[in-house]
Formats: C-alpha cells, structure tokens, sequence
DNA sequence: CCAAAAAATGTGCTCGAACACACAAAAAAA
DNA sequence: TTTTTTTGTGTGTTCGAGCACATTTTTTGG
C-alpha cells in the first residue's frame, strides 16, 4: 500500500532525483549505468507518480467549451445546459474554465460559425453534440489538427480514429421500444413508427432508431404484426396519414422517434381512440405530463443532463489528475413509466 | 475566472498571508483592524481554496473500508464487489487506501463481529450495508464516536442525525413494479406479492416494496385487482399455497419483492401455465435467463455495482478534494427487458 | 517610564512533480 | 597537455495551503 515518490526512487537507486524524472519522462541525457539503474528500480515497484502534486505546478486554467443547440430552440437540450451546470459546481474550486456555446439546431451555417469560433479561441478541449453529421466531421477534423481534444454526445459519428462518446445506443433504444411495444400490443392492433422533426436533422438518429424498432418485429416467429411508417413535417403537417388513421377503428402503437410524442398525442386526441398506445422519447415536461395521465404508455430516457455531466467530468478529470477517458461510454437505455420517473428527473 | 490564492488576497489586503490564514481558519490572534481589511476582501472576490494544493501538505492515506454481506453466500452482492473495484482502479494513484470486509448475509453475529474489527482498525470511513437493522444502527453509532465517517448503502436507515445513503426509494420501486404489472396484465387475473428469502433479514427491504405495491393499485379507480401476499421460506417451502395456484386455472401476475424470481419461476414451470407474468428484482445470471425467455417480463435494477461505486467516489473525493457529500443519493428505478438488458451490464 | 508579558504579524518550511540551471565529468578538438 | 565541447548529474525553485516559529508591536504592571 506504500506511495513511492521520485525521491524515493533517487534514493533505492543511487541517483538523484532529478536522474528519476530523466529516465521516467526520456528526457534522455542519461548515462546507461544510471538507466540500468533506475530501470531496475522501477520495474521492482509499483510507481504512480501523484496526480495532486503535478497538476500543482501545472498550474494551468484549462479550458473546455461546449457546444450545443440552443435549448431555446428546442427544449431538449435545457436538460444538457444542466449537465453543464452541474460540472462546473462542482469543479468550481478547481482550474478548469467551462463555457457554453449555442448554435441553432435548424442551421448547418450556424454550426459551422459557431465552430468556427470556438476553434479560433484555442480551448484544450470541446465536447460536441454532433447534430449535422457531415459538418460534424469537418468540426472534429479542424479540432484535432488544432491539437484540440474532442468528445462528442448525444449522437455517434463515425471517424477513421476512435472519437470519445457519451450517449446512448440508438439502434439498441429502438430494439428496446419494439420489445415494450410487443409487451403492450398484441399483433391485432397495427404499429406506426412516426418521425416528428422539423427540418431532417436528426435523420441518422431516427434510421437508427427506426433499424433497431424494426429489427426487434423482424427476428420475431409466431407473431405477424403490420408496421408502418409515417413522416410528419411539423411546419407543414401532413395530415393525410394521420386522417386516415383517425378515420379507421383499429387499434394502433405508436413509436415516436424524436422528443415529439405530445404532437402526435395532440392530433389524435380529437377523436378519443381507446386503443392507442404511445411509446416516445425524452422526459420534456409535455410528454411527462401526457405519461402521468396514462396517455403516453413509455418514454425512453436518453439521460441528456448525464451526457453533457459524465462528458465533462471524463475531460477535466483527464486534464487535472490524468485519468484515463473510456473512448465510448454507452448510457443505460432508461424505460420510464408514471412511477419511476421521478427518479430520473 | 480569475482564481485567487492566499497571496492575492494577502496583498489585496496589505497583510501577510498568515494573517490571511489566520482569519480565513477563525483562528483567532488577529486584530479587528487586520480582520477587517481581510473580510472586506473576501467579501468582494469568490476565494476558493484550492483543493488540490491543500491536500498535497495532508499527504495522508485515507482508509476507507467497505462492509457487505459475502457475495459467496449471495450472489446478490457480487456486483457491489465490482463496483468496489472499479473505484480501487480508478483512484489507485490516489493516497487511499480502499479494503473489503465480508460478513454472512444470515448471522447477525458475523455482521456484529466484523463490524467490531472494522472499528478497532479506526478506518477514516466506512461503506456499509447496513441489513440488519438494529444491529446497523448500534454499529453506526459505535463508528460515530470514534469519529469515523459513515456512508450506507442498498437498504435505509433511519437515524437522529442523517446518514448518508446510497440506493434505491424501495417504496417507489413496489410503485414502479405495480404500475408494470397494471400496464400488462389485466384485472381479470390475481396478482400475487412474493416474498422468497432464507430469513427475514430483508424484513424491511420486502415491506417497503410491498407497501409501495399495494399502495399504487389501492389508489387505482376503475380496476379492481385481488392481490394477495405469499411469503417462501426457501429452506423449507411451504408449498400449500404454490401448489393451490399451481391447481387454478387462473391466470396470475407475481411481484417478487427480492432477487429470487428464477425460484418462483422454477416451481411453477411444472405446470405450464401460459397466463403468468412475473415482475422482479436484480441483474442475476438466472434471472437474465429466464428474461431473455421471456418467462420474466421485467426486472427492477437496483444498480449495486453503481451504489458501491458511488458511495466510495463521495467518500474519496469528499477526503481528498474537500467535495461536499450528498446525504441522500436516489438512484433512478431502472426497469429492465430483455432489450435494455445489456446496457445495464 | 521601562521591563516583562501578551498579542499580533510576518517568514519560512513542507508536501511531490517538473523543469531550469548550475556544475561536474568525460570526450573531443586544439 | 590544455582548452573546448559534449554529455551526464545534482541542486534549487515553483506551484498553494497550512502551520510552526520568529519577529514585531502593543498592552500591562511594578
């Protein structure tokens, strides 16, 4: 259990201590004597030099800049914004400075600009929450050739070299909604898989989503359930689909693949079907309510404020006591009812 | 963003950085002019020590020990064992020094004895799971007055002074479990409350679960369940009651309120029934078996390996970084299938 | 009024790692 | 052999907080 120094070290070995951290760093100018020396040492013992003692004369104040949509734009990401919050508390002692900035989630320009920014202010590290993929990949590019680390959140991008993730499994989250699906709905009633979007930002995200919900009925024997797809353009809905299941008597599930439930709860709610079940995404204060009031069966939690939190966390505890960042932390895939969703909030 | 140090605040203040100390620790020796002078200074900056620099001059290893039931009597505690070694890994740089303690999860004289030893080794802090209750609260009393910290952790209890806890809201869990059991089984089958264990250590555990249960359903309007309460004694099951259900041609949903689901499903799976839907607790081999068979539709996950994981992180970082110390972590209520299974693991 | 006691204040060292710099020893050039 | 250069080695300082101890200032009592 004994912590050994560098200058216990000099001393087991005959040299000094300056000699030690020489050998240790391979700052070379080591005569082989003294190499053989020390090497022998430090292969007999277990030295874990003192993370305290050498962010101590570091003394650096390192910066970390977040970049996100603007929860003002769309309020799934306030939750982040708290993540965020709650790191900087609680390194609030520590020599760490963390800022936000915000891009608009319905703008690639904005995003580019916004990393554009950033990358000219030189931090030691961003965490990125890569909504448009392809500028996503030219963002992270710049970042790196800047020397700049990147962690990315709340979606997976791919790269030739491993980038560090925070988030959830997306095609897995859609396997997980098909299974609770099949838990609720028996194969008389027809499913519905909804993308509910704006713009088409989240595409990736909803194919994944879509692949695994998919993917879950396909590997399924005995059971011959009818899914369907249905894409609704917010700014400009496209009832036609939606009046056509209002105008039927069947029983439906839906699955919504973004944040979006409470719309669709909202226009179907006019025609009071009985045998409907929702299963949606994000704990956004509409859906929470429609949850409690047994309108929406299911949500899936995808942890926004612990994605941006344990994002932070793993890049200032790197910078600060050299700890090792896992390079792809998958969350728990939350399945969240009326009853235990106050422990997720 | 500026940090300020001891020095700063001493210039600021036209005194010495003793005369800083001096009033910043109330320890007194210090005019009411000098005094002053320096409170007007911290008045007007936010003067966080910094915690690193501070516990480079302590330089004292932290013992921190950890008291559970042995997971080769119950595999129930196997994880926490994990969840152990994952923070021994993590902060084995660190001047702490993290040991294990295993008492038998049925004899409360073990509990009592280990927990004796534990005292007279006069660890900084101790983790405990605290299972049998009378004896926990003497016990934390015991490490109380001998100045050592303690943190609980799986099961609450109830003190004076707060203790800080680390786990699940059992109530809320039999919540959680009830509004499960309402969402896939209709009222025109029974529902059973099962408690299955060796002795009653878990007496409390059970109660609050099955509270929480019955409390959910009795605040329910329009549904009329019959929901009745069998209690197993595991090394000499009284099978009377087993074998009346096994005899009906009823269709059932089972709550089993500890880790033995794969027990109760053992027993009935003589009589194929097809109508039984079983709900229960914790990530065991068996019961992710029979999960993946879908012959248990949901497990509670009361995240062991995260309880112990924590409450050593809050423990360490409380030592060493002068963290503050939640008094009461609540860990979300995971509700797992066979398809968020793995993210739990 | 001055010495002694008490109170107030400042200085200096420690912790461990990191690195600059000074110095010493060996090797190369004169 | 002497003077440079090169190479190797050790010493000393820094970071910030905390505390022991030395020093200065003020107060008290004879």
């Amino acid at each position: 259990m004994k912590k050994y120094t560098i200058k216990d070290i000099a001393e087991l070995a005959g040299v000094s201590k300056g000699t030690v951290d020489r050998v240790i760093h391979k700052r070379g100018k080591v005569s082989q004597k003294a190499l053989d020396k020390v090497t022998k040492i430090l292969g007999e013992i277990d030295y874990q030099p003192n993370p305290i003692a050498r962010n101590l004369k570091n003394n650096k104040v390192y910066q970390i800049f977040v970049v996100l949509p603007d929860p003002k734009e769309d309020n799934f990401w306030a939750p982040c914004v708290e993540g965020v919050n709650q790191a900087v508390e609680e390194f609030r002692s520590f020599l760490v400075d963390i800022r936000l900035f915000f891009y608009k989630p319905t703008s690639t320009a904005s995003f580019k600009e916004v990393n554009k920014k950033v990358l000219e202010l030189e931090p030691d590290a961003v965490l990125l929450s890569p909504l448009f993929h392809k500028e996503s990949i030219s963002a992270v590019n710049n970042y790196r050739s800047a020397g700049i680390v990147v962690s990315t959140f709340n979606s997976q991008i791919v790269l030739e070299e491993a980038i560090n993730y925070v988030g959830l499994d997306l095609y897995q989250s859609g396997r997980v909604a098909a299974k609770l699906m099949h838990t609720i709905v028996p194969d008389t009633h027809d499913i519905v898989i909804c993308h509910f979007d704006e713009t088409l930002n989240n595409a990736i995200h909803m194919q994944q989503k879509e692949k695994g919900f998919r993917d879950y009925f396909s590997e399924l024997d005995g059971a011959d359930y009818t899914i369907l797809t249905l894409s609704v353009d917010q700014t400009n809905p496209d009832l036609s689909l939606v009046n056509f299941l209002k105008s039927q008597d069947k029983a439906f599930g839906f699955f919504v693949t973004t944040s979006k439930s409470y719309n669709l709860v909202e226009m179907l709610q006019g025609q009071r079907q009985k045998n409907i079940k929702v299963i949606g995404y994000d704990l956004l204060d509409e859906n929470i309510d429609l949850l409690k009031k047994d309108m929406i069966s299911f949500l899936i939690h995808q942890s926004p404020r612990t994605q941006t939190y344990l994002g932070l966390t793993y890049l200032i505890e790197h910078f600060l006591f050299n700890k090792e960042m896992p390079n792809k932390k998958l969350l728990p895939i939350g399945i969240v009812n009326s009853e235990n969703l106050i422990t997720y909030l």
